[in-house]
DNA sequence: CGCATCCTCCGGTTGC
DNA sequence: TGCAACCGGAGGATG
C-alpha cells in the first residue's frame, strides 16, 4: 500500500520517462466501462470513460509531481491546461513499457485498466488489482475541493505550524493520536506504516488521546514523522504488498521498520499488541508505548 | 451548515 | 482442496 515515500518513488521514476510526451491514444478497460455503466465507482471518477479518453487524447504531459499521496500529471493541449490526478489506492501501479508483456507480474497484467499510448510501441499503463485507485481529469485542482483541504507537504516550512494548529482543534481532542496523524487534513501522506513507526519511536501509545499529548511532544512527534518519511524516501520506500516503482524496483524501508508488522518489540522483546483504530489495525508495544 | 458515522469500492491472502 | 472472512484510502450518503 503506497504511502507518501512510495508515491514519491513512483513520481521520481515517472518524471524522466513521461515529461514532454504526448498522449496519442487512450484505452480504458471494459471492466471500468461496465462497472461505471452499472453505477459503481471504478477508478475513473467524475467523468464518463469516453469523455476521459477524448479529453486526454492529444494532450502533452508537461510535468509530474506528488502532492500528499496523489500524483499530479500536468497536461497541456495547445492553450488548454488540465491536470490528471491519480491516487494509487491499495494496489495501483504505473508501468512504462514497449509491450504489455513486459508487465511480468500476472496479477498486475490481469488488471490493466488504462493505457496511455505515446507512440505505437511506447505505453504508460495503469494497473490496479483491487481498483481502489482513482483517476480524475480536472481543469483545475479547485474543481475537486477535497484536494484543497489536504495539509501542507510535511517537508514544507509551514507544515509543523499547521499540524500544531489543526491537531489542537476541539474535534480532534478526544481522538486517538494515530487517527489524527493519519488524517490527511492534519498531516499529509502519513499512512498506517509511518504513523505506527513514528509513534513507536516516540513511545506514544497509538490510542492516546490527542489532548493528552503536550505541545513539546507534539513537536517531537511531527519531527519524527518527517524524519521517517524522509528516511523512507531515501530507502526507496517500503516494499509491502508488492509495491514497486515503475521500473519494477523494490524499496528497502521494510527492513528498517521497527514496529509495523512485528510480533515482538525490538527493544524490550515483549510481544506486540494490536488494536483497531479508525478502522485500521494498529501495532504497538504495550511495555514501551504509553 | 458543520460534523460524525456509516457505507462502498475489490480480489489476493489468510485461516479454517 | 474449497470456501468465507478479512483488509483498507477516500469520498459520498445519511443522520
Amino acid at each position: 500500500m503506497p504511502e507518501l515515500p512510495e508515491v514519491e518513488g513512483v513520481v521520481r521514476s515517472l518524471q524522466p520517462v513521461v515529461a514532454g510526451k504526448t498522449i496519442r491514444h487512450v484505452e480504458v478497460s471494459n471492466t471500468i466501462c461496465t462497472s461505471i455503466n452499472k453505477g459503481k465507482a471504478c477508478i475513473i471518477k467524475g467523468m464518463d470513460p469516453e469523455t476521459f479518453s477524448n479529453r486526454l487524447k492529444g494532450t502533452k504531459i508537461m510535468d509530474v509531481e506528488r502532492r500528499s499521496k496523489y500524483i499530479y500529471f500536468y497536461l497541456e493541449d495547445g492553450a488548454d491546461e488540465a491536470i490528471l490526478v491519480n491516487h494509487l489506492g491499495m494496489t495501483g501501479a504505473w508501468f512504462h513499457v514497449h509491450s504489455l508483456n513486459e508487465i511480468k507480474e500476472e496479477k498486475f497484467r490481469k488488471h490493466i485498466h488504462v493505457i496511455l499510448a505515446f507512440e505505437e510501441d511506447e505505453f504508460l499503463v495503469y494497473a490496479d488489482i483491487r481498483r481502489f485507485g482513482e483517476l480524475r481529469l480536472l481543469d483545475s485542482i479547485a474543481d475537486h475541493p477535497p484536494l484543497l483541504e489536504i495539509a501542507p507537504e510535511p517537508f514544507s516550512p509551514g507544515a509543523l505550524e499547521y499540524f500544531l494548529m489543526k491537531s489542537a482543534l476541539p474535534k480532534y481532542a478526544n481522538k486517538p493520536v494515530k487517527e489524527v496523524i493519519m488524517d490527511s487534513h492534519v498531516v499529509a501522506g502519513c499512512g498506517n506504516i509511518y504513523a505506527t513507526e513514528a509513534l513507536f519511536r516516540m513511545k506514544i501509545h497509538p490510542n492516546r488521546k490527542m489532548a493528552r499529548i503536550s505541545e513539546k511532544r507534539k513537536k517531537d512527534l511531527f519531527a519524527h514523522i518527517v524524519a521517517i518519511l524522509q528516511e523512507s524516501i531515501e530507502a526507496g520506500g517500503s516494499s509491502i504488498s508488492d509495491y514497486r516503482n515503475i521500473n519494477g524496483e523494490a524499496g528497502s524501508m521494510q527492513n528498517r521498520l521497527q514496529m509495523y508488522g512485528r510480533k515482538a518489540c525490538p527493544i524490550c522483546h515483549t510481544n506486540t499488541k494490536q488494536m483497531v483504530i479508525a478502522g485500521r489495525n494498529s501495532v504497538y508495544c504495550p511495555h514501551c508505548q504509553h
